[in-house]
DNA sequence: CTCTCCCTT
């Protein structure tokens, strides 16, 4: 372990120290205790607060990592040799702290015996044109520029680890663009056809990320940076945003998109005819489509590839439950189809770049067998990592102590900010709360102090303060942001603006949103609860659940490293070393923890005839895999020899579950298209309601009066047309004026259809207690759905208009998978088996329900407005089955059992 | 009578 640095800081001492009265004056307990209790193993006697770890310490360890087969006496060579590396590399004038690897690179030929390794640069960086250039230059990037175009372009595969701030994503695609190297391979591969194609090939750079933001913010940067209009050399590509080829096809050379989105596009072409290479950024993440994209780009390397040759189906990966009727035969014969068509149109070999920010690099290697690797350290300043002495049964206490010591045992002003990660919006709450009271009983204690100001909210421009009051404010000179994803932007923008005056410290709330999506600066504090919120799902019950469980080493690492952006930093972990020490090296990659269906139904979209035998970067359980074609088959998306249907080929091209696929395509037959657009459109958006202040100390009954204002919505069916209550209210009540579309609301007020009465989208949402940014998106959604609608041949104006039973009964057709029946009144037949639902004798609950499927006893969830309805219905179709302190149902929308018999299939 | 971590087509 690294010791470089002295652990003796004032908060490593203060963290410490009891400070009781914060802890039992503020403390609204009960409920919370075990809840959060953090259930880490005990650490041993010899526990020490003050471990020290820093950055350098995860540099080092990605130079261990290149030889995959290395054994115990290899791997110690190495280790001496990185220890004279980094003294010979300790020049005391870069400022760049002692530990830190200004480079190093490893080649690794594809046999693995012969190996290079070098600390000192190959080739001189290339020349640099356009913008920034001197900024450009100070990336650590740069030195390696003409180093990584070499690699790319004698190996298929380079996998580039890099930490954030190197440059990587946005250097790396222009050296490669500039460099010609495309065109070449191009030109070369149409060079022995007889005939030239009609398209030019190959001659792209798709830059993938997880997030949209990130996209479109990299384009914009790099379109600046080679001073190009945004959409003709570079230009990016994300949903209901393609801002590429706007002089003509095939004219942007850059292209950065989402991977939702590329892969949609691998749907029509699995060859990825325009590419001459593909950079997979955030690998490490390990998010769902990113890991999907690999095994999709892998299929395409194989089949562009000269002579062919290399099998990409799943070498034996997927051992364990693999019965007979695996058929890698068919895909096979697919790849040879692909192999010939790429060889008829002169493809060239496609490239493929892996960019990863952490040491989990194996992975990668192994599935790409013979890649090389080139290691370029970032620049992130050290940070000192300080955990706790004990395992705190109550990590909001702690959380709320350590927070208090730095506010007194640390200088304030620029760069003092502290970020607390917790799992979820209640203990970001109810810790905002408690940190509040305990901030203004020091005020109060403290007459000295009366320059204070209050809470400034309302002088921040375009913020209600209706709205905003109990979420941000400042006292003490303290401002306590809170930061969660369901928060509308306006709030979330506080975390993220300067400091307003009157304000010394900004103390942010988050939950891991603040690790990987948004970045904060001045954070010089980060306090970890070790603990996260993850969705988990069984695919032998179909049953989805939110838990909170302990974060990874990667993730604890990730969370550490925002304190270190503009300066040196501390991070205060609220847990021993022993118990980090426990924690998994890396988390649970996001295909193993998810429903399947949809990705199984894009496999087979894009011609892969069965799934099992692709090649995933990590297989997920081949039982998994089988519930999805369960799913499908009942839906008719594939038939009995696995073969996707032409109802499954259209199900495949909208970008649904497929159980909402099938509630749309199931509208025709209902000439309800109209209203189950809307329908599915606001069920992809989420948390379309708003619910301000749960827990917080409510000032003017914010949550009563929200809940009110949704009641207006509520329909005594179900959730479901409740749901399109609220859009159709919207759609009528509301002048919505999106930048793509000013003429529709010009000409609308035009006509005077908009009349006085009609608010401005912001005023309708707030006034209706509605999240503006989520009812958007469904608008959105429903106008790309029912642009595919058309394309499919639909009616997309047919509506049922207040023929309600058409409406519920193709929402029975559509969810007939989600049926749920209610169960007789637990006093009256089955008795003692609920009875401990049943307090005192009073019936606390209006009804168990049983799924069709599965047989699992629910309940209806409370958030649903069927919850508590006298009589309660007998039958009703669900779109949510989740479990939280119970087994409950969401979305849940009443039908008549018997209407089963008439549009569901067959099913027991 | 509970609350929805984070993403994306």
């Amino acid at each position: 372990m690294e010791d470089d640095y002295d652990a003796s800081f004032d908060v490593g001492v203060a963290v410490k120290e009891e400070l009781p009265e914060a802890t039992s004056k503020y403390k609204k307990k009960e409920k919370r205790r075990g809840r959060r209790s953090n259930g880490m193993r005990q650490p041993g006697s010899t526990s020490k607060a003050n471990d020290v770890i820093n950055d350098a310490g995860r540099t080092d360890d990605y130079v261990s990592s290149p030889d995959v087969s290395s054994d115990a006496g290899a791997e110690k060579k190495s280790k001496k040799k990185r220890k004279r590396d980094r003294s010979s590399n300790s020049n005391a004038d870069d400022g760049i702290p002692e530990g830190f690897l200004k480079s190093s690179m490893h080649t690794e030929s594809t046999d693995g015996l012969e190996r290079k390794q070098k600390t000192s640069l190959l080739l001189p960086p290339l020349p640099l044109k356009g913008m920034f250039i001197d900024e450009r230059r100070n990336l650590p990037v740069y030195q390696h520029s003409a180093e990584i175009v070499d690699l790319i372009s004698n190996n298929d595969v380079v996998l580039v680890v890099a930490e954030t701030g190197s440059g990587k994503s946005t250097q790396l695609p222009v050296y490669v663009h500039e460099s010609g190297l495309l065109k070449k391979s191009a030109k070369a591969a149409v060079a022995s056809l007889s005939q030239l194609p009609k398209k030019k090939y190959g001659r792209t750079i798709c830059v993938t990320q997880p997030r949209r933001v990130a996209a479109i913010t990299l384009a914009k940067r790099v379109s600046e940076e080679i001073n190009c209009i945004p959409g003709t050399i570079v230009g990016h590509r994300v949903r209901f945003d393609d801002t590429t080829d706007v002089r003509g096809h095939g004219t942007t050379k850059i292209i950065y998109a989402t991977d939702g989105m590329l892969l949609r596009e691998s749907i029509t072409d699995p060859l990825l005819k325009r590419y001459g290479m593909i950079a997979l950024d955030e690998a490490h993440e390990r998010s769902l489509q990113t890991d999907v994209l690999f095994g999709v780009v892998k299929r395409a390397m194989a089949a562009r590839r000269k002579g062919g040759g290399g099998n990409v189906t799943s070498s034996g990966q997927l051992k364990d439950n693999v019965d007979d009727e695996l058929n890698f035969e068919k895909d096979e014969e697919i790849l040879s189809g692909m192999k010939e068509e790429a060889a008829s149109l002169g493809l060239p070999p496609l490239r493929v770049c892996v960019m990863s920010a952490t040491l989990d690099v194996d992975t990668f290697r192994t599935f790409f067998p013979g890649s090389s690797m080139i290691n370029v350290p970032g620049r992130q300043y050290p940070v000192q990592v300080v955990h706790s002495d004990q395992i705190y049964e109550d990590y909001i206490d702690a959380a709320l102590n350590t927070v208090i010591n730095i506010y007194k045992s640390t200088p304030d002003g620029d760069g003092s900010d502290v970020l607390v990660f917790l799992t979820g919006q209640d203990e970001i709450e109810d810790l905002a709360t408690l940190l509040k009271r305990y901030l203004e009983d020091l005020k109060n204690d403290d007459t000295a102090d009366q320059n204070v100001t209050g809470d400034i909210v309302q002088n921040i421009k375009g913020i209600g303060t209706s709205i905003t009051s109990g979420h941000s404010l400042i006292v003490n000179g303290v401002l306590i942001c809170v930061l969660y994803a369901s928060l509308p932007p306006e709030q979330q923008m506080l975390a993220f603006r300067p400091k307003p005056a009157g304000c010394s410290r900004k103390v942010i709330l988050a939950t891991n949103i603040a690790e990987t999506s948004v970045t904060l600066d001045g954070i010089r504090y980060v306090v970890d609860c070790g603990k996260h919120k993850s969705r988990e799902y069984k695919s032998s019950t179909g049953m989805e659940s939110l838990v909170v469980s302990d974060i990874s080493k990667a993730q604890a690492a990730q969370r550490m490293g925002r304190a270190g952006r503009i300066s040196e930093g501390i991070c205060l972990r609220l847990y021993p070393k022993e118990s980090y020490d426990l924690l998994a090296e890396t988390t649970v990659p996001e295909i193993l923890r998810v429903n399947l269906a949809q990705v199984v139904l894009q496999l087979k979209g894009m011609g892969i005839h069965d799934p099992r035998s692709f090649s995933f970067l990590t297989p997920p359980n081949s039982e998994s895999i089988k519930k999805s074609f369960e799913v499908l088959a009942a839906l008719g998306a594939i038939d009995k020899s696995m073969d996707l249907t032409v109802y499954g080929k259209k199900m495949s091209q909208l970008p649904l579950d497929p159980i909402y696929a099938n509630l749309l395509l199931q509208s025709s037959k209902f000439e309800c298209v109209a209203e189950i657009l809307s329908v599915v459109a606001m069920l992809s958006a989420e948390n379309i309601f708003y619910h301000p202040g749960r827990g917080v100390d409510d000032q003017g009954g914010l949550a009563a009066r929200g809940a009110a204002a949704h009641r207006r919505f509520a329909s005594y069916e179900g959730d479901l047309p409740t749901l399109l209550n609220v859009y159709n209210a919207w759609r009528k009540e509301a002048i919505y004026a999106r930048t793509a579309t000013p003429r529709k609301t010009k000409q609308k007020l035009k006509k005077g259809k908009a009349s006085s009465a009609m608010l401005s989208h912001g005023d309708w949402c707030t006034q209706n207690f509605i999240n503006g940014r989520a009812l958007t998106r469904a608008h959105d959604v429903r106008s790309q759905l029912s642009d595919l609608c058309s394309r499919l041949g639909m009616d997309i104006h047919s509506s049922c208009s207040s023929e309600m039973t058409t409406f519920y009964k193709c929402i029975c057709a559509g969810l007939f998978l989600q049926v749920a029946t209610r169960l007789p009144n637990p006093d009256q037949s089955q008795g003692k088996k609920y009875s401990r639902y049943n307090g005192a004798g009073i019936i606390q609950s209006r009804g168990h329900y049983k799924t069709k499927i599965g047989g699992i006893i629910v309940s209806i969830h409370p958030s649903s407005c069927i919850f508590g309805r006298n009589p309660a219905p007998k039958c009703v179709v669900y779109t949510d089955l989740l479990h939280t302190t119970r087994m409950y149902i969401r979305g849940t929308t009443q039908i008549r059992e018997e209407w089963l018999n008439d549009y569901a299939p067959h099913i027991d």
